[in-house]
DNA sequence: GTCTATAAATTGATAGAC
DNA sequence: GTCTATCAATTTATAGAC
């Protein structure tokens, strides 16, 4: 038994449960793509040969599914919230932009590679479909609240609504969580971006 | 990338020359992705064996390069465009960040791939600094506006840059181009969302 | 220019020892 | 739980016949 105190300085060997491991496999997969990411690369990033990371996962697609589960269920989580239910559309449609930006964010790694997905498996394609559902959502908020005469009635409101998302969305391009950048201080500068433009 | 859901475009017939084999590869990795697409897909989706397809061109980097130079070499012309270079930065930004969203329009397969490159390979990283070189040059253009007093001055200028960019680029995830919507009047309607905003 | 055949390396995943 | 060793399939790319 070794004597207190003289415990070797452990620089990377948190407990191997799933869940921190999926967590090095998002990082990764984020930055190398998921296609472009071998399971020798994620063993790598874990400290860990390949036979050993397979002891605690499933596979590769496994690993996709479960981040993909977890960005879906976090933004289907802000359509069950009651301030998305009640009130005018404008109201909730702000509300929904808005915690829909702060969920990015916050939950950026996983949001960042459902995003990415492009529909090649069966697995992604299901989280694709689960994404659309929730765009479509979005879609039919904004469309309301332009037939109510309280946002732009001038503009396509399917164009309005990628081009609104799509700017939210590219927040995962180079948001990167820090002290220095509170996510809730982005979430609603970019919210106030999209709501008055750029001009003064 | 082995699982394939949904059957890949059209064959494409000859000519076989360097250019249409590139449209057609541009094409399947747009839809695959890069790193999911294997030298048999393109071949397939040429209509010709793999070894035919090498006939043709250098290989799957010598592909992404010559997609990437594209891309980058139209949008570095609306840098040396007269409009580009003389005026208030205001209406130089403006106009810039017109011509970009028309480019990133009309030229969108080739755009659209460089904009998803992950920097994996060196030809890659040529493709992302060059990249960011053309970021940094808008960059300087919208900050110099706000100082100007042109621009709200009240959202950080990099925040702003990301965002604004951010929506057009988010283009290339949906837009195709069609009879139906010319890319103008996207190109305008997307630049007049980002300078009014959503609210009436 | 196109093909068949195949090399050489990598990949996702497993077997089985300790 | 971790490792070494290995498999079967795939992938980039080439050789060489026609």
């Amino acid at each position: 038994m070794k004597p207190a105190g003289t415990a070797s300085p452990a620089p990377r060997r948190p407990p191997y449960d799933a869940s921190s491991l999926l967590e090095v496999a998002v990082a990764v997969f984020n930055e190398r793509g998921y296609d472009g990411t071998s399971m020798e690369d994620l063993a790598r990033a874990a400290g860990i040969t390949k036979s050993s990371f397979y002891h605690h996962v499933d596979g590769k697609q496994a690993l996709l599914a479960a981040a993909c589960d977890r960005a879906l269920g976090a933004l289907f989580a802000v359509r069950d919230e009651p301030a998305s239910q009640r009130g005018r559309a404008v109201v909730r449609f702000e509300y929904v932009l808005l915690r829909t930006t702060q969920i990015l964010l916050t939950e950026s790694p996983y949001v960042t590679l459902l995003l990415r997905v492009r529909g090649n498996t069966p697995v992604e394609q299901t989280a694709l479909e689960r994404r659309r559902e929730f765009d479509r959502y979005t879609a039919d908020l904004l469309a309301q609240a332009m037939a109510d005469g309280d946002l732009r009635a001038d503009i396509d409101p399917a164009l309005a609504t990628r081009l609104t998302f799509g700017m939210v969305t590219s927040l995962t391009e180079w948001y990167r969580p820090s002290g220095e950048t509170p996510p809730d201080a982005v979430a609603k500068a970019t919210v106030d971006l999209i709501l008055r433009g750029l001009r003064p």
